[in-house]
DNA sequence: AATTGACAGGTAAGCGGTTGCATGAGAGAA
DNA sequence: TTCTCTCATGCAACCGCTTACCTGTCAATT
C-alpha cells in the first residue's frame, strides 16, 4: 500500500515536471507556449531574435516536444506503414528480397521524418488494410508481397476508394492504376533468353511462380516474347510451376532431368534463385551439373548466388532502390496537397554472367 | 482555387462526420459517449447489456476508435521499437539473422496488441535511444546488433537510469545488469570441439569475429574450455578475426591455406556461416575441399549452409524463439507494475552434422 | 420503512500539442 | 503627427479519448 502510494505521487511528481519542461522553456524565453510551438514546429512567423532564444531555451532544459501529442493535434500519425506477409519460419520468398526493400524504405522513411511502422499480415486473416487508416495507426502504406486474390483485390479497392496513400511494391493487378513500383521482369527474362541463345542453348525450359504474382506473367511474358524474336517456337510444355521456395524448385528435379536426358530441354531460366538451386542441388545428386551439362539462370541475384558452386548466373534486381523509390514516390504523394495520376514505376534489371551459365554449348544436338 | 475549396470542404464534412460517429454510437445505443469509451476500452463497469447495445451500435456504424488520440490520453504510444544496424547494401550480419529474429518479435508483439516500430540506426549517428521514450514514440525496446562501444554503454546506461524498458539480443555487457536474450554461444562452439574432435580432428583452427559482440567472446571462451577438457593445448595463433562478412573469411583464405598445408590445422570452426563460407570458396580455390581435405563447421544455420557444396555442418541458433521470447519477456516487464529484477535469458542451441564435417579423419598426422 | 452500499452511468477535466483570431507595436505613408 | 498596414505574439479553443468524481437507483440489511 505504502509502496503504491509513493509510487503514484513519485509519478504524480513526474509527469508534473515533465509537463512543466515545456512552460519552462517559454518563461525561459519570456514568450507564450503557443511561440514556442511555432519555433519547434517551424510554422508561423516568428523573429529571429526570439526564436533563438526559443531554441536556447529548449535546448537548455533538454525539451522535446511530445510526439505523441504533436500527431495526435496534427491529426497526421507521421508513419509509414510497411505491410509484409508473415511467414514464420517458412520464406517463400527470400529473406534476401525483404531485408533490401526493407533497408530502401527504411532508409527514405528516416530522411523525410517517417517513422517506420511493420505490419505483419497473416495468412489467413482478413485483410482490411483501410482500418489502418481509420485508427490512423498510418499515413500512407507501402504493401509487400502482396498476391491478386478476391480478398486482396477487395482491400485495395477500398483503400483506393477512400483515397488512402498506398503503393505496392512487385505487384501489379491487372485492370487497376495502382500505385506500384516494379522491377522490369519482363526485360529480365528477355535478358536471360538472349544470353542463353548467345551461348547456343536454344531448348530452354522455364520454372515460373505462381500466376496469383504478377511478377510471374510478365516474366513469361519476356520469355515468349523473347523466343518469338529469336524465331525459336515457345513449348508450353516447358514452363514449370513452383513457389518460389527451394524445395519447390528440388521437386521438378525428376520432370526436368527427363527433359534434359531425352535432349528436349538444355537450358533452364528459374524465376528466381532459391528455387534454381533446389533444382542445381536436384539434378547435381543425379549427376546432372549446371554449367555442364545444361544452362542454369536464376533471378535475383541473391547473396547466395554468388555462394554456389557452380556460382549462379542471375537477373540482377535493385531492390534497394525499389524500395526507396517506393518511399519516396508515396512519401511526395502524401505531402503534395494536389492529386495526382498513380505512378508505375518499372527499374532496370541486369544479368549478371556466372559459371552455370557460361559454357558455350558447342554442339546443339 | 475551386477545386481546392471544394476539397476542403470536403475534408470538413468528412472530418465532422468521423468525429461524430462517435456521438452516433452514443446516441444509437442510449448512453453517453463516456459509457462508449469503457465499453470498448474494457475498463470500468458496465451491464452487460448496455455494453451489447453499444458493440452493435459500433458495428453498425463501423466505429473504430482512433488509436492516436487513445494513445495519447493513455500516454502510451503502443509501439514497440526495434533498433537495428542500418547496413545498406552492406550486410555485415546475416539478413537470416535479422528476418528471423524480427519475425519471432513481430507475431509476439502483435498477439500483444503491439505495433512494431521499426528504428535504423546510422552507423555514425549518436546513440540516443531514450529521447525515442521522451518523445513517447516507444512505450519499450529491443535492440539488435549492438556493440559494445563507449557510445552505445552510455545510450544504454541512460536508458537503465530513466526505467526505460528494453531488451537486448545476442549481446551483453561485462558488468551491467540488463535484459537479454541470448543463444548460448559458448555451449555452440563446445559442441563444435566436440563433435570436431570425435571425428578425429584435433588441430582446430577458429575463425572469430570481432570482441565488441559478447557472442564472439562467448564462443571463443567455449572453443577454449571445450578444448581444455580434451586436453587439447589451445594454440593463440589459431585463432583469426573477420567481421562476419563472407570477404572477410575469404580473405584469411592464404592464412588459413598455409596453415593446412603445413599440417598445423585440420579443422576450422567458424564464428558464422557467411565467414565460412567465404573461407571455403577461397580454398576450393586453391583445390582445398572443406568436408575432405580439411572440416569446416559453421554457425548459425542459415538457410545457405544447406544450399552449399559439400553442405556446411553448422550450429542451429533459435533465432525465432529468440525473438519471441524478448518480445514476450519485455512486454511482460511493461505490463507489469512491480518492478522486477533483469531477465537474461539464454537458448540452446543444436550442432547440425553436414558434410563438411562428417568424412572421419582416419590418420591424424 | 429507513438506512446503507454497491454499482451503472453521466459530467467534465484533462492529455500536450497546434492554430485561428485578436491585439499591440513599429514602420511607412500622407 | 496621425493613420494604416504588417508582422510578431498572446489567448484560448480544439483534436478524440480516458477517467476521476459525482449522482441516482435499487437491493439488501436492520
Amino acid at each position: 500500500m505504502h509502496e503504491r502510494m509513493y509510487a503514484c505521487t513519485f509519478w504524480r511528481l513526474l509527469r508534473g515536471e515533465e509537463g512543466l519542461i515545456r512552460r519552462k522553456v517559454a518563461e525561459l524565453a519570456g514568450v507564450s507556449e503557443a511561440t514556442v510551438s511555432r519555433v519547434l514546429s517551424g510554422a508561423g512567423t516568428v523573429k529571429d531574435d526570439t526564436a533563438k532564444r526559443v531554441m536556447d531555451a529548449a535546448k537548455q532544459l533538454g525539451y522535446v516536444p511530445n510526439a505523441l501529442a504533436q500527431r495526435f493535434a496534427l491529426r497526421k500519425s507521421g508513419n509509414l506503414g510497411v505491410i509484409l506477409p508473415l511467414l514464420p519460419k517458412v520464406n517463400l520468398f527470400s529473406t534476401f528480397y525483404f531485408s533490401e526493400v526493407l533497408s530502401g524504405i527504411g532508409v527514405t522513411a528516416k530522411q523525410r521524418g517517417y517513422d517506420l511502422l511493420l505490419l505483419f499480415r497473416e495468412a489467413d486473416e482478413a485483410r482490411d488494410y483501410a482500418s489502418l487508416f481509420r485508427t490512423q495507426k498510418i499515413d500512407g502504406c507501402i504493401i509487400l508481397g502482396s498476391k491478386d486474390t478476391p480478398g486482396e483485390r477487395a482491400a485495395l479497392a477500398e483503400l483506393k476508394e477512400r483515397e488512402h496513400p498506398f503503393c505496392l511494391v512487385n505487384q501489379r493487378f491487372e485492370g487497376e492504376a495502382y500505385n506500384t513500383v516494379d522491377a522490369d521482369q519482363k526485360m529480365g527474362s528477355r535478358h536471360a533468353v538472349r544470353h542463353l541463345l548467345r551461348y547456343g542453348y536454344r531448348k530452354i525450359c522455364f520454372l515460373n511462380g505462381p500466376p496469383e504474382y504478377s511478377n510471374s506473367l510478365d516474366r513469361l511474358n519476356g520469355f515468349q516474347q523473347a523466343l518469338a524474336e529469336a524465331q525459336v517456337p515457345f513449348r508450353e510444355e516447358h514452363v514449370l510451376i513452383g513457389n518460389y521456395s527451394r524445395k519447390s524448385g528440388y521437386r521438378q528435379t525428376e520432370t526436368v532431368a527427363a527433359l534434359i536426358r531425352s535432349g528436349e530441354v538444355d537450358a533452364v531460366i528459374a524465376a528466381n534463385d532459391r528455387m534454381a538451386i533446389g533444382l542445381m542441388q536436384g539434378l547435381k545428386e543425379l549427376g546432372i551439373r549446371a554449367g555442364e551439362d545444361f544452362a542454369l539462370v536464376g533471378c535475383d541475384d541473391s547473396d547466395v548466388s554468388s555462394m554456389m558452386e557452380p556460382q549462379l548466373t542471375s537477373i540482377r534486381v535493385p531492390f534497394y532502390e525499389v524500395g526507396c523509390e517506393a518511399a519516396s514516390r508515396l512519401l511526395d504523394l502524401m505531402t503534395e496537397t494536389e492529386p495526382s495520376p498513380p505512378f508505375e514505376v518499372k527499374l532496370p534489371v541486369k544479368l549478371i554472367e556466372r559459371a552455370s551459365s557460361k559454357t558455350t554449348r558447342s554442339t546443339a544436338k
